[in-house]
DNA sequence: AGGCGGGCCCAACCGATCGTTGTGGCTCGC
DNA sequence: GCGAGCCACAACGATCGGTTGGGCCCGCCT
């Protein structure tokens, strides 16, 4: 195919033979064999070279494409030439959104979003270390645990959000403490037990003396919506730029709490020695956005003073 | 390739296996070299079968693009299944611009218009033969040439029509006959002595006693455009339905001509047993195209009554 | 006109590749 | 705990794809 294209550019099957480094013989076998396994002549061979016939000037389009398909194929999978691999804890959250802002303000830059089918941050560690992705937003609370020749950095917090629905006696308040949610119930489902979210929670409620429920199943965020929008007593807490209700917002509303702020911290994880070279601008980007100020809750391991 | 979009499509090497009637073990060496060849590992292998990595969905995109493009490739260029190559005398003359219409009215239907770089009818019929093209716009003179494999069809006739520019004295003329063309200079560059047009021109010169000159290099259509625009003394015959004067038509005028209006008969070639089955609904439609009436001039070979 | 050079095809040879059969290890489920 | 199912590894044979060597054809130059 590559065989084909190139003779039919230069016009000469010895040129092509030399361009890909054998000899002429072999490209005529080789178009040969694509004649024969087509069933049809792709060249006239004339004296000083070879010019393709209307088959082949048909064929000759196609070829283009795939060769040229082929090569995307494999510099968009090499490890050494692909695009920036990154993990992030859901599509529908705070970084996520960010993560799309940082791509939508740079034209040309590629990247691939995953979602990791873990929950465990240890498993994204193996997962950067092992090279299966370049980095990843997650978050592992003991920094002790982590490997040599990976590095964990803290990027930002996101204040979190109460999520309510109309029947909620909370739902005229246009902003809130985290004392005045006290005794009401939150409802997070589907807490993994070892997951960071899961952490978060677990020291949310202790330290803040909060009502957070992570029983029952987690069907997914439109099922919670559905609940929170009938419901007088459930409400939930939600990072303010997580992208939780649109297109439909159900008529809910966010309330903004205060007085401690409640951050949820944004890390970034990924191999320290010759990272990735598209993931050093992702990290400027979440840095270079506005950080939390005033009176601020975080968990114990967001508390240390964050390296450079 | 194919084997690895075909695992990851049934989840298991054993049925690609089945699929492409070859033992498991060779699509595991596929697999293997693949991944070899990319450096990377395409599938996480599970007890019940294989489960394509981040990689490996990364990689699935473009190989299915790639196998698909190389079907397509295949059944375009392949000769029992590709699209109907026809050849027209040029681009420009009415016999493409009717094509064109054919094309557009039909969604869906796939043509591949050519010109054969030769002016002898008699390669042209040679090509369709050869089934180098399945149709060809052109006109043998002599039917007894034809060999039995190849057909020839008249189809329809384009009344000729004079181009002139403003400076010249039939400018001014809404409608003329041959007996008022007699003596103006006629000019059509670039005549080839054994072409069909050649024979076309030679025949209404000595039959309507006109004033042709085929002299002088072609350099093409706008150069001849260009001319006549600037020329009192020279015009030239047109198609009707030529698409000469488009978009810029350097404000020339059409002028019909009637008494005898003077036709460019229409002829297809194509091979009569088994045609390529696109040909038959070309033809329809070319014969479903009002055809002239009144006082007709028409060269020596279109004058017997047309088969059906 | 004849020789020459460039370009392609054909033939013979040879190594690498790709397929097969046979076997073993692994996980899951009964 | 054992069998079923699936994948990987090993050895072997046929095919493929490459090279070398030779020949033919065409255009060009002397």
């Amino acid at each position: 195919m590559r065989s084909f294209v190139l003779a039919a550019e230069r016009g000469q099957l010895q040129q092509a033979a030399d361009e890909l480094g054998i000899t002429q013989q072999a490209v005529s076998k080789r178009i040969a064999a694509l004649e024969r396994e087509l069933g049809v002549r792709l060249f006239a061979r004339t004296a000083r070279g070879v010019e393709p016939t209307l088959d082949g000037q048909a064929f000759l389009a196609h070829a283009r494409g795939i060769v040229t398909a082929v090569e995307r194929a494999g510099s968009a999978i090499r490890p050494e030439s692909r695009a920036p691999r990154i993990d992030v804890l859901g599509y529908r959250l705070g970084q996520a959104v960010v993560l799309h802002e940082y791509w939508g303000a740079h034209p040309g830059t590629e990247l691939d979003v995953v979602v990791l089918k873990v929950d465990d941050p240890q498993q994204a560690v193996a997962a950067v270390r092992a090279g299966e992705v370049d980095a990843s937003f997650r978050t592992v609370t003991d920094l002790q645990t982590l490997p040599a020749e990976v590095r964990m950095l803290h990027l930002l917090d996101f204040p979190m959000e109460l999520l309510v629905g109309p029947k909620h006696p909370l739902f005229p308040v246009r902003t809130l403490t985290p004392e005045q949610l006290r005794g009401h119930r939150i409802w997070v489902p589907g807490i993994a037990p070892r997951s960071e979210w899961g952490e978060f929670y677990a020291e949310l409620a202790r330290d803040l003396e909060l009502r957070i429920d992570g029983t029952g199943p987690n069907f997914g965020v439109e099922p919670l919506l559905d609940t929170l929008a009938d419901s007088a007593e459930v409400a939930t807490l939600t990072g303010a730029r997580d992208r939780l209700i649109w297109p439909a917002n159900h008529g809910l509303r966010r309330i903004p709490v205060t007085n401690p702020t409640i951050a949820y911290p944004v890390s970034i994880i990924f191999r320290e020695p010759d990272p990735h070279p598209g993931i050093r601008p992702v990290i400027d980007h979440f840095r270079s956005l506005a950080t939390l100020s005033g009176d601020i809750w975080r968990p114990s391991w967001a508390r240390a003073s964050s390296g450079s």
